[in-house]
RNA sequence: GGCGCGUUGGAGAAGCGGCUUAACUCACCAGCCUUUCACGCUGGCAUUCACGGGUUCGAAUCCCGUACGCGUCACCA
């Protein structure tokens, strides 16, 4: 694959969905594997709903994932600019190209009378589509329609009985009939190009070589790749890539749960995370291993084991990936995670004592292994602070009645109050010792003991727990639940 | 409605005519490890590939039909 070109190309109307990052790494994958380009795009010509905002929202979103760019409407490039809205002294010039040649033509139809058409074909039980009223107007109407002010859009005429061959790299050959599409709109009346003619124009210009984007595009490609023929251009190789579907299988949507990848940022999951488990929607490796880093990715990754089934969003492996990720941190990496989470909730204040690093470091014993999400550390830390207790059900409290739970907690207050210092050594030390003067073992000892603490049945274990509360909230909680 | 795409266990997913008594992963269940949970390890989990026909010595794999799901038919992308 020679001069490998390949895009992303949003359209800036809201935060950077799970799908547009999907689109987004399979054409990045594909860019990096091929020593090629990897573009970016912004398809603004829908003015009323795109934003400056949104298309923060991608940069950021995108950089995020580690989904570099080589040219785009920040950086640049050679084929620029990269922002649809700057370039539409490029679209119109390709527009009155086709009108000198009669293969597009301008349409004073209103939207009434279209409207209109549209309910007489419904009720005649024919398909909805433009019928090329305005195809072959006299000079006398047009000037009349000019006169009564009605602004023209510019409609592609559609050559008749024709078949459209889309050849897929995911699926294969797709065959169309011209015949089923309506002469359609390349000029809106306001002067801007439509989606289906300005990606034409900017695959083209910008020398895309493989189109890689989502399913739903599919039946769009046969109406590009007219235009591609009106203009004389050869078309690039298309991959049309199958729709992310929530678990009751339609179209993923904001009922499904997060949508956008910074909810994810937001709810704790790892870039890395987020992209691994991205690759495996739609991809299958060919090994056994799921685990992936960006740089085995584009190893690995290939076209040709896409699926054409559409994919489902399945978070409980999502929570897994990220769950793998969390535990394989380096300290320091896990420490800058947790952090900023601790901080957020008020656990942390903003400059850290050393102190504070060493609870920290108690609360990543505890819970690095436990956790899915970095979120999820805020479901715990009530254990590692304040002299807060609450027996979580009633039934703990049989637990604290038996019989040897006295003599076990008063070993081991009289124990914290005589240690030097609460360090996890120490801790296991000393619970070795209460439980060897009590002569109790295993659960005997030690749930009373978390219970007493914690008000949990379970948790991280006590050794990060006990020195990261510290002595005098370790005892006010045992007198809280025991006295 | 037309056109297009898809349909393998609770879920994802491999499979590309015989090597499949259908990989692998998540979830689930059991056991082990462990002071609990988690982590980790071991084992279990589809006599069957939406359904009905056909082709073939042989089909989850090829063909046709039916059903279901989804996408698309915009002056949205």
């Amino acid at each position: 694959m020679e001069n490998c070109r390949v895009r992303f190309a949003p359209s800036p109307t809201g935060p950077l969905h799970i799908g547009g990052a999907r689109s987004a790494l399979f054409n990045y994958l594909i860019a990096k594997r091929f020593k090629g380009q990897f573009i970016l795009r912004i398809e603004d010509t829908d003015v009323e709903r795109s934003s400056r905002e949104s298309e923060d929202n991608i940069f950021d979103s995108l950089r995020w994932l580690g989904l570099d760019w080589d040219e785009g409407p920040d950086i640049g490039g050679p084929y620029g600019p990269y922002r649809q809205m700057e370039r539409l002294a490029i679209y119109k010039k390709y527009i009155q190209e086709l009108i000198d040649k009669g293969l597009a033509y301008y349409c004073y139809c209103t939207e009434e009378e279209l409207e209109e058409e549209r309910q007489e074909l419904i009720a005649k039980g024919e398909p909805p589509r433009y019928l090329g009223k305005c195809r072959e107007l006299s000079p006398e109407q047009k000037e009349q329609f000019i006169q009564e002010g009605r602004k023209p859009v510019v409609r592609f005429r559609v050559p008749g009985n024709q078949e459209i061959v889309v050849n897929d790299l995911v699926r294969g050959k797709v065959v169309f009939e011209s015949n089923g599409i309506g002469d359609y709109v390349i000029l809106k009346s306001d002067g801007i190009p439509t989606y289906n003619f300005a990606v034409v124009i900017d695959d083209y210009l910008m020398k895309i070589s493989h189109v890689i984007r989502a399913e739903e595009h599919l039946s769009n490609t046969p109406r590009q790749i007219l235009i591609y023929e009106a203009l004389g251009w050869e078309t690039p190789t298309f991959a049309h890539v199958s729709l992310i579907l929530g678990k009751d299988k339609s179209k993923m949507s904001k009922r499904h749960g997060a949508t956008s990848v910074v909810q994810y940022k937001e709810q704790g999951y790892l870039p890395e995370a987020v992209v691994n488990f991205l690759a495996l929607l739609g991809w299958a490796p060919e090994g056994e291993e799921e685990i992936f880093t960006m740089e085995e990715l584009i190893e690995q990754f290939s076209l040709e084991r896409v699926s054409k089934r559409p994919a489902v969003f399945d978070i409980d492996k999502l929570k897994w990936i990220n769950g793998v990720y969390i535990r394989g941190c380096s300290n320091e990496e896990i420490r800058d995670l947790f952090i900023p989470v601790l901080q957020e909730a008020g656990h942390l204040p903003e400059k850290l004592s050393d102190r504070d690093y060493q609870w920290i470091q108690l609360v990543i014993n505890g819970l690095q292994e436990k956790v899915h999400t970095l979120k999820e550390v805020l479901e715990h830390i009530d254990m590692f602070v304040g002299d807060q207790v609450e027996l979580e059900s009633e039934d703990l409290k049989k637990v604290l009645e038996e019989e040897q739970v006295p003599l076990v907690i008063e070993t081991l207050k009289e124990k914290i109050k005589t240690v030097e210092e609460l360090t996890p050594e120490t801790v296991k030390t000393m619970l070795k010792e209460v439980s060897k003067e009590t002569k109790q073992k295993g659960k005997k000892v030690f749930m009373p003991i978390r219970i007493a603490i914690t008000g949990k049945m379970h948790g991280p274990e006590l050794h990060s727990i006990i020195p990261a509360l510290g002595k005098e909230n370790v005892l006010k909680r045992i007198e809280k639940t025991v006295g």
